[in-house]
DNA sequence: TCTATATATTCCAATCTAACGATATAGTGA
DNA sequence: TCACTATATCGTTAGATTGGAATATATAGA
């Protein structure tokens, strides 16, 4: 019950879930999700974190850079379906659908600290 | 989006999932539900109207009663994909099982008021 | 070692949530 | 109409959640 339960709370706050629809086209850094979602840098932290306890996303270090994507799902059958379940969903969501124009131009690189 | 949220936001209390797995069995009234989780009245009525706002539930009367049901799912895509879910989720859960066994000693008659 | 940068953590304020008791509402039967 | 009962709503309180600024940590390069 306690694992289905963190699996729901992470998907019941719209920048996680924006975060999770964003990861399905590729792994970003912690600097290209706040940018895309227009949030400080903790704040986008601290909500992946959430969603990697839950098991739908894992990360992985590159240099100063933390990648996070999707999670493969053997860690929660729970976290794995709503995976699945989110890759058909809201595509047609009018956030997600701005999201997913803007992302194309948003670049690591680009990016000034802080 | 919104209506996402909401689907996924009920589904984040063990108390309503207990709710949801009840129903799977039979209809339930609200005093039959307080019962089986063995809470106040007015906590009942207020996670079943949550319930019902995310098209997991739905309710229609009988007398002084109000039997609440799972929904059929025509509402939200979401929640019917979510009652799939949950028929075969959760089952061998240690609260969700003691519950199941509780559940046929709970009748409406025996009930007294309050 | 020192500096710069990306991320994580801490702290605090504002908002939301869950619980219960008390009260209001609605339907039943005398 | 009056009393009774099941449910819904209101008011309040304690605890959780969210957000951002400030700070700490970790890694890369000079």
């Amino acid at each position: 019950m306690k694992k289905f339960i963190r699996v729901m709370k992470a998907l019941s706050d719209p920048n996680r879930v924006k975060m999770l629809k964003i990861l399905q086209t590729q792994p970003l850094c912690v600097c290209e999700i706040k940018e895309a979602l227009n949030i400080a840098q903790s704040t986008a932290s601290k909500h992946l974190k959430i969603l990697e306890d839950a098991g739908l996303v894992r990360s992985f270090k590159e240099g100063l850079w933390v990648n996070y994507s999707l999670a493969d799902g053997n860690d929660s059958p729970y976290a794995s379906s709503m995976i699945g379940n989110l890759k058909h969903w809201l595509n047609h969501d009018e956030q997600i659908k701005s999201l997913n124009q803007i992302l194309p131009e948003i670049n690591r690189i680009d990016i000034v600290g802080k």
